[in-house]
DNA sequence: ACCGGAGTGTAGCGACTGCTACAGGTGATG
DNA sequence: CATCACCTGTAGCAGTCGCTACACTCCGGT
């Protein structure tokens, strides 16, 4: 395998578990196993090294998310499609991605030029694929969009709130009061 | 006035306005007129400095919150108190306080020993706030806790969404569906 | 008039940052 | 064997970080 994308798994694997904000390619490389040297030799600069990372990120927590979609029985309404969905977000594989999206939402407060792109490369598939779940259980059309906002930003307040510390029970109380509501 | 008190409320003005991420002590000097080495001298350390900046914006802003609540008329209903507070938080003058808010969150993601102690002092009076008014309106009891939650953490969600960029008019319109749900 | 403490400017420490210049080492190809 | 592209280690650059040592001014109290 290309060195590159090997290197790209595993500082994957660090940054998953370390954070964006505070990451430096000393430390990184470290963990590693080679040096800061070798990373900017294959990247070209820490900023690529970053976008690489978080473009893996996004497709391969996609691939994990569609597939347990797939394995899930399929939901019966819009308030049980967000009762799966908060599931497989609060598994524990997924609190490392969403914590780096998190990340990037506010690294995307001080410095929007840099991370917005970025960011909206990982929301819009979400947006999009909620709009046509929520499409398809018969919400009027003009409603869809409007209510795919609200479930998507919903349960990135709520996942905000569990991955600093509230107890996941009272998350997890609160997305079934969610669902409720959406009936 | 306190030479201390009187830095500490510059200091708020440049963090609410460049953040608390990339803070370094000798830009933040420049902007108040002053040096790191004063800095150091009146409060002791960052952290400290820090700390006085989060406690007052945190002391202010819920003041302003409150005495916003007072003028506007009283709400009728959950759903109306949601719309009333989605008002006051996007008004011109709370983008500042929420943004680090925000930022303090995903700090506490990377160092929960330093942080989420001061997070929890600034959330907890609004999930108390938001309890008082729930049961307000007649919410069963065993419902109030939880909805107080969801109706924070939705409201979180929806204001970083905004702020990372996507179109006002949008999250103004699931807060009007999320207020529609809540009736 | 003198003294002491509060406040301030200058200069610098050691550690860290992303990144680079230079010198190799390696292995496949001519 | 020679060559040449690819890879890597060492050392170091210029810059920033939080923080400190030292010397200095200035002002109120005795």
């Amino acid at each position: 395998m290309d060195r590159r994308t090997e290197l790209t798994e595993k500082a994957l694997d660090h940054v998953l578990s370390n954070g964006l904000i505070g990451l430096s390619l000393r430390p990184l490389a470290a963990a590693l196993g080679t040096s800061d040297r070798m990373l900017i030799y294959h990247f070209g600069s820490k900023d690529e090294l970053i976008a690489d990372v978080v473009a893996l990120v996004n497709q391969r927590f996609a691939a994990s998310f569609a597939s347990m979609a797939e394995a899930a029985a399929p939901a019966r309404s819009v308030g049980e499609f967000v009762r799966h969905a908060w599931r497989a977000l609060t598994g524990a594989d997924a609190t490392g991605p969403i914590r780096l999206y998190l990340e990037m939402c506010v690294l995307a407060l001080n410095e929007p030029d840099r991370w917005s792109a970025a960011l909206r490369q990982i929301r819009d598939p979400w947006l999009g694929m909620l709009r046509d779940t929520v499409s398809g259980f018969g919400t009027p059309e003009a409603q869809v969009p409007v209510l795919a906002d609200l479930i998507l930003d919903t349960l990135d307040g709520l996942l905000l709130s569990r991955l600093v510390g509230t107890d996941p029970a009272r998350t997890d109380a609160a997305v079934d009061a969610f669902a409720d509501l959406l009936g």
